[in-house]
DNA sequence: TTCGTTGCTTCGATTTCCGAAGCAACGGCC
DNA sequence: GGCCGTTGCTTCGGAAATCGAAGCAACGAA
C-alpha cells in the first residue's frame, strides 16, 4: 500500500532540496521500472495487464505503484476504456528521450569492437 | 562485496530477454542514482568524495556501486588524477539525455497552472 | 450460469539502499 | 620525521524498495 507522493518539481525530492524541476525528474524517472513503464506507454497505450507482460513480467505490485506516480505527476492518464497513456506533457517527455534509442545501438556497437 | 556486472547490450537484462540495447540501457539508468551520477559528470568531472556531496549526500556504498557500472558499460572512466570523468560515449548519452532539462522546466510549468 | 480475462491488492521473502563508522594513502606543513 | 586534514573508498547492520505468488471482485462472452 502506502504509495506516497510522486517527486514533483518545487519539491524537495531525493538529492536535492532546491526544488530544480530536472532534480524531481531524476528522481522520479531513475526508479525501477519508471523509465520502462513510461518507454512502453510511448510507443502505445495499454491495459494493467498487457503492460505488465510488455515490461517482462515486472511485479504488479511495482507497476501499480509506478503507475500511480506517473498519474500523480501528470504524466500518465487513463482512458474512458481504463487504459493506460500518457498524457501530453508524457509524450513530450518521451520525445525528450527518444534519442537513447539511437543512441543505445552506438554503444552496443562500441562495446562490440572496443 | 557483490558489485555484478553491469547490464549491457546484447545480454539478458531486468525485464528483457532480447539484448535490445535499449532495454540494457533502461536497465542500467533505472536504478536509483544512475541517472543523478551520470547527469552530475556530465556536467564536469569530479572527484569521489565532491560527486557525492553535489549528488545531495547520497550514501558512498551506493555511489560506488553506480560508479563501478558506469565505468564498466564504458560510459566513465578515471583520468589521470583518479577523478571521475565520462568518456565519449558516455559524454553522448549526457548530450542525448539533456533535452530533459528544458522538459522539466516546461512541466513545472503545466503543474503550476493545471 | 459458467468460464476466462482484467485490474488490481495483499503479504511474506529477497534484494537493494542507506548511513554511520572506519581505514589506508596521500599531501601539506612544520 | 611527525602531525593533521582530506580523499577514496570498504564494511556491515538496519531500513526501505522490490519481487512474486496468490487471491479476488467485476466484466464480457458463450
Amino acid at each position: 500500500m502506502a504509495a506516497r507522493a510522486a517527486p514533483k518539481p518545487g519539491r524537495s525530492v531525493r538529492g536535492s532540496k532546491t526544488g530544480r524541476p530536472v532534480m524531481a525528474a531524476l528522481d522520479l524517472l531513475g526508479r525501477r521500472w519508471a523509465l520502462r513503464a513510461l518507454w512502453e506507454l510511448a510507443r502505445e497505450s495499454r491495459g494493467f495487464r498487457e503492460l505488465q507482460a510488455d515490461c517482462g513480467d515486472i511485479s504488479s505490485s511495482v507497476l501499480r505503484d509506478r503507475l500511480r506516480e506517473l498519474v500523480d505527476a501528470g504524466l500518465a492518464e487513463q482512458d474512458a476504456a481504463g487504459r493506460y497513456a500518457l498524457t501530453a506533457l508524457g509524450s513530450e517527455l518521451g520525445a525528450a528521450l527518444a534519442p537513447l534509442d539511437g543512441w543505445a545501438q552506438k554503444w552496443a556497437r562500441a562495446l562490440r569492437r572496443p
